[in-house]
DNA sequence: AAAACGGGGGC
DNA sequence: GCCCCAGTTTT
């Protein structure tokens, strides 16, 4: 895939998320988006773990605290018991505690709306930092989840395994008007179709450009 | 028993 | 940039 057809990749994907019944992402994040908080926490307790469980855990949490004033009331142990299933449970308890610390004590209680701030947040990556900006916010920025990173590998657009670069290449290629839905169009596509093992090749409109067509492309 | 899940951080 | 790391659920 060249660089210059991502124009066209866009146009494509943007149609298919339109005709989509009920996009997966609108499920995943119905509540969370636009609320900087819960985007962040909620990417934290996705770290490996299922997208579904992920959800689960996160609502568990939320229902006890939204805030992170609400969030520092609860020991770091309750919290572990709360997003139990989803793994990394004790990390991540802590993290999410020390984080909440943190945004009362030097940022008012608030989320930062910056990257270069978000980043400073210890257990806070480009893929969380990014999301909260979009997610939460409502800004351009380019979040590059494994959904994003594996579509534009096997379409070849990207050779490396990092998703930072894949950032770099949609930041340089992709018009900034596209930046905000990239995102959760492509996670959408990533669950549905562009699936991690055996991807629905034979009805992928993107499997005349890409490099990696399955078999499932002829059944 | 082995694979799948997704991201941050250290080098 | 590449490699390593973590725990639970599903196959």
């Amino acid at each position: 895939m060249k660089k210059s057809d991502i124009h066209e990749v866009y146009e494509i994907l943007e149609d298919v998320y339109r005709n989509m019944d009920e996009p997966s992402v609108t499920k995943i994040s119905k509540q969370t988006r636009r609320d900087p908080f819960r985007v962040l926490i909620s990417c934290l307790i996705s770290l490996r773990t299922k997208d579904e469980v992920t959800l689960a855990a996160s609502n568990r949490l939320f229902a006890k605290a939204d805030t992170p004033e609400k969030m520092l009331t609860i020991p770091a142990d309750e919290i572990a018991k709360l997003i139990y299933p989803a793994g990394f449970y004790k990390t991540k308890s802590n993290t999410i505690t020390n984080i909440c610390r943190i945004l009362l004590d030097e940022y008012d209680g608030k989320v930062p709306d910056e990257i270069d701030e978000l980043l400073k947040l210890k257990g806070v990556g480009r893929k969380t930092a990014n999301l909260v900006v979009v997610e939460g916010y409502g800004r351009d920025a380019i979040c590059v989840d494994t959904h994003v990173h594996r579509i534009f590998n096997r379409l070849g657009y990207v050779a490396t395994k990092t998703p930072d670069k894949t950032e770099m290449e949609l930041r340089k290629h992709l018009p900034i008007k596209y930046w905000i839905r990239i995102n959760e169009i492509l996670v959408s596509y990533g669950r549905e179709i562009c699936t991690p093992v055996s991807p629905h090749c034979s009805y992928c409109r993107l499997s005349d450009i890409c490099d990696k067509v399955s078999v499932d492309r002829r059944r």
